[in-house]
DNA sequence: TGTACATCAGTGAACGCGCGTTCACTGATGTAC
DNA sequence: TGTACATCAGTGAACGCGCGTTCACTGATGTAC
């Protein structure tokens, strides 16, 4: 059972730092100091190894997400949005786990895994909606709706580069500025933009 | 010289559509019905013929931005914006030219092609300068400055992925909501949520 | 408790395949006298 | 204008290489009687 476990920590953080088509299995299992028929053995194809790393991934940050509510009946979208931040941000190993989650994320969409998107909205199908109808609110109109949904994907576009380019952004900020990003202001950073991105104008 | 253009319309398409790794030059000169060889011959190298690709796209955005702009001395924050949208949205193929470009530095970033950053920063210098200089505006204290460099990146997140990915969320509000969106309305959603991501709270 | 067998975890070497690149070559076009 | 040569655009076949996957195998652990 070691080395099922060793294989998706290594594959999690190669994946994220070097990009899901870059990384051969050869690397992976090199590092990870296991022999490369174990993937096989274990997961079955590589395909299923990258789902395997998807849904570590996702279950972190849903378990996050619902613990930071902590059970609240009904959810405004403010607290939605500093809960999802919380749980991005404010994890035992401080930005890594998020970083590496929104940077698979991001390979995932720029290198058109489309069944990772169909593995989020059947394996994760509650959260998914729960999560989602938080941010949205109701009592929307058709068109407020639509809106909703473009503004959606800024918001989920400005999360993601922003924080998978974390490590980039801080390193030229420090030698540009001689200032570095607190993981609390980052949150107070966040949230504001995120409503003003939903509700702007 | 027919060669080496079809190479590069091609390949623009490809890249964008598929991936830059993802697509292999067999790929793009077989769809362009030239020989294999043709590629080394006319760029030298596959990193070589992406960054041709990837000058032809910048150069098309920044004569778009300052033609845009058409020799305006003095330029706002909110005019460098409405300049900056059309430089993207209102093309001769409408949204086309943009999603490929928006594709095309999102696979960049999300596959660490470093070479293209600093491809922009060196052969795109001064055009580059002069935009960020629209964007950021004068008498920026350090703390200021450092901000703004985060809500950048925030705001090139939401450009690069929701026009990316704008045709798959263009048939799925279409499916969902009946709804679709035109170029206009796309810039009068975008620049008012652009400031609000550079000025919130 | 001992034995026989089945299942499980992991291995080493090889498989075919598609990749980017190279090379010797051809034929068309340009240049010099 | 004609001839000789150089340059340029493009070709076909092959190169070595790393890829994901497969397969026959080993040894450890679990299960049944």
């Amino acid at each position: 059972m070691k080395t099922k476990d060793k294989i998706l920590d290594v594959a999690e953080v190669m994946f994220s730092e070097h990009g899901i088509t870059e990384t051969s299995l050869r690397a992976i299992t090199q590092k990870a100091g296991v022999n490369i028929a174990a993937v096989n053995y274990h997961f079955g194809s590589k395909k299923n190894l990258i789902q395997a790393v998807f849904h570590r991934l996702l279950a972190r940050f849903f378990d996050a997400y619902f613990e930071a509510l902590s059970g609240a009946t009904s959810v405004s979208r403010e607290q939605a949005l500093h809960a999802a931040a919380r749980a991005i941000i404010n994890q035992p190993d401080g930005l890594d786990y998020g970083r590496r989650f929104m940077k698979f994320l991001q390979a995932a969409y720029a290198q058109q895994q489309a069944h990772l998107r169909r593995y989020l909205q059947t394996e994760f199908h509650d959260e998914y909606v729960l999560f989602l109808g938080h941010l949205a609110g109701h009592g929307l109109s058709k068109s407020q709706q639509f809106e909703f949904f473009w503004r959606l994907q800024f918001l989920l576009g400005a999360v993601m580069f922003s924080i998978s380019e974390y490590r980039t952004l801080d390193a030229i900020t420090d030698s540009e500025y001689g200032l570095r990003l607190a993981q609390d202001s980052l949150e107070s950073l966040f949230v504001p933009t995120a409503l003003a991105i939903l509700e702007s104008k």
